[in-house]
DNA sequence: TATAGAATTTAAAGCGCTTGCAATTTTATT
DNA sequence: AATAAAATTGCAAGCGCTTTAAATTCTATA
């Protein structure tokens, strides 16, 4: 049980006053290199390790950053949630920051809990992901003035926050085109009725898409179902592959559904890709390992996560510098799924 | 920009001292319970939340329990790491405690790293993971008083701290025991050169079933390999499956490796698990989707870590309790990857 | 050898809260 | 109505650090 030793002790211990061991061990150019050097030397010796929490009163920074996590079911874990946790924490240690985890319930005090994180002192600033189209955080955060960093951005409101998104809409397109040039005609689309604004930007992309071709052959058949609810995902599903002029080509809003898809497409006896080409989004795990692998595009979760902290740390050491927006263009991972048209009756 | 309240201005404005605030807020029966809702009433009318900095200053607790994450290279991450920091997070959260994600340096720094951690005082306690067999942390973290729980176990030392296991061995006798029911008795332990003491533990639960059984016909072939090298990887596959004396049953240490092995015994023409049976162990999530499924042993992740987080949480409010140490039964799952031995010749 | 100016150090006031102990107010008792 | 005992509340001293403004010590110049 090793006595832990303050400044004070340290001070008295080399003869200086606090303020001077203080300003020493910051390597303020005021004080004298010699001095600098003698109290780092000594600090070491006595092995003092400054108090972060006396740090943080006095300064008003406590060298963290906040992540809400919120409170799911036990086995619907986001899949990218320890390579992004991970990136972050690593994205801040540079600066010497911290992660702090805080659990939120989901039962609507999401915003009461955000409000406290901020309010409380805990933090230096935040990182909000999973962003919806009409996000009244974003608002919230704006009033208290504290620093953060949304991964997502509001449906309609781009500016005046920073943000980092992966850019659905381009990929959307750049599927559509893909599987149009491929022959397809009849596209179908499995989406989601979810509140986070990507969904709405993926749907727009392809909608853009399927617009701007203006071919009179084509065909559209969009269902949505619940992200959580699988009898709704199955009607979805089926609703998908009925009928006998089903769509050829099929892009899912995410990986789950494409998996989910095909599943069912193989059990229904249709072939994948020969009878129906599907493309998911997220590049979940599991896509490259089912058979044939999933095409898909990577959402370079790692690569958000590293760019968000280094977005915060900016916003922390200058809160008013001009705010930052970040579109990544996601990879198109061609893997086994997608293929020419087949030859139709009709 | 709202302006944040302090306690001193909530008191005034009750015509309180900052004292009794203090304690009404904290719910202590010294106070009125009169006096203590006409607080609480002002403290949510004026949006007052306490400074979590200064209470921790003030107090000696932070309510904050540590984590630390090691850095990885890109793509190595742990699979398990978001279930099991969410789990954590949620955990701690019953209690107001919430998780400070510290990322330590891969550069021999960790010790002293996890000693500035506890010795800045910035958590009231830590949970360590991944213990090697002879690991220094835990006799620094003895040392120094912090309450901590450790994930894994010294491999000699199983008293005079708190940790939580999995049990390997017992999986590895079950495992053992399994197939030679089924007829095996040309076994293959693949196996990494990897300090932990999980690896330890899941090889001598092999040896143990095998040293007990006692039957001559059979025959153990071990091999090792790094988790990070490929190369050696590739080795110990190869030296599995040489020769035409090689195991009908291969326990495969970790399911990353069991998952190499398969797809190179299939690439060999073998057929999984008709010529040779596979068992890994962790159940990750590509364990599920390639053909045939693997059959392993499941890590419960998310029960370890809500385990770990009450654990912890009872360290911190009573660190004298006598430790606790809990072994958890890994569950088999069988699925596609194990059969009966082949016939062979010999 | 003074002395202005630069270089270095320090005193002291917090940061916003908790808590031991003392002071005050209430209530109960005679 | 006086007083002891119980119930409430408040004073003041920190927790260990940072930081402003002021004091002190040096250095160079005349």
């Amino acid at each position: 049980m090793t006595k832990t030793r303050t400044l004070s002790d340290l001070a008295r211990h080399l003869g200086l006053s606090p303020a001077t061991v203080s300003r020493a061990l910051a390597q303020h150019e005021q004080i004298a290199l010699k001095t600098r050097e003698r109290v780092a030397k000594a600090a070491l010796e006595l092995g003092y390790v400054p108090n972060r929490t006396a740090q943080a009163l006095a300064s008003g920074r406590t060298g963290f950053a906040g992540f809400l996590l919120p409170m799911r079911g036990r086995g619907l874990a986001d899949p990218f949630l320890g390579e992004f946790v991970s990136a972050l924490t690593e994205g801040f240690s540079a600066k010497g920051v911290e992660l702090l985890l805080s659990a939120v319930p989901r039962d609507g005090s999401e915003q009461r809990h955000l409000e406290s994180l901020i309010t409380s002192g805990r933090v230096d600033g935040v990182v909000v992901s999973r962003i919806e189209c009409a996000d009244t955080r974003i608002a919230l955060l704006q009033d208290h003035g504290v620093p953060f960093v949304a991964h997502g951005r509001l449906e309609h409101d781009e500016s005046g926050y920073s943000w980092l998104d992966t850019d659905g809409e381009s990929a959307f397109m750049e599927a559509f085109d893909l599987l149009y040039q491929a022959g397809h005609r009849r596209f179908g689309l499995l989406s989601l009725d979810d509140p986070l604004t990507f969904r709405q930007k993926r749907e727009a992309g392809l909608r853009n898409a399927y617009a701007a071709n203006g071919d009179p052959a084509l065909t559209l058949r969009h269902v949505s179902c619940s992200r959580y609810d699988m009898d709704t995902r199955a009607q979805a599903i089926a609703g998908i592959l009925s009928g006998a002029d089903r769509p050829t080509a099929v892009l899912a809003i995410a990986d789950g559904l494409a998996l989910e898809l095909m599943a069912e497409a193989q059990k229904q006896g249709l072939s994948v890709p020969d009878d129906l080409s599907i493309i998911g989004f997220d590049n979940i795990p599991a896509a490259a390992h089912v058979t044939p692998a999933l095409t898909t595009f990577d959402a370079c979760i790692a690569d958000s996560a590293t760019q968000l902290a280094e977005m915060l740390l900016v916003r922390i050491g200058a809160p008013n510098a001009p705010h930052e927006q970040r579109l990544l263009r996601p990879q198109l991972i061609l893997r086994g799924t997608h293929g020419t048209a087949p030859v139709i009756a009709g």
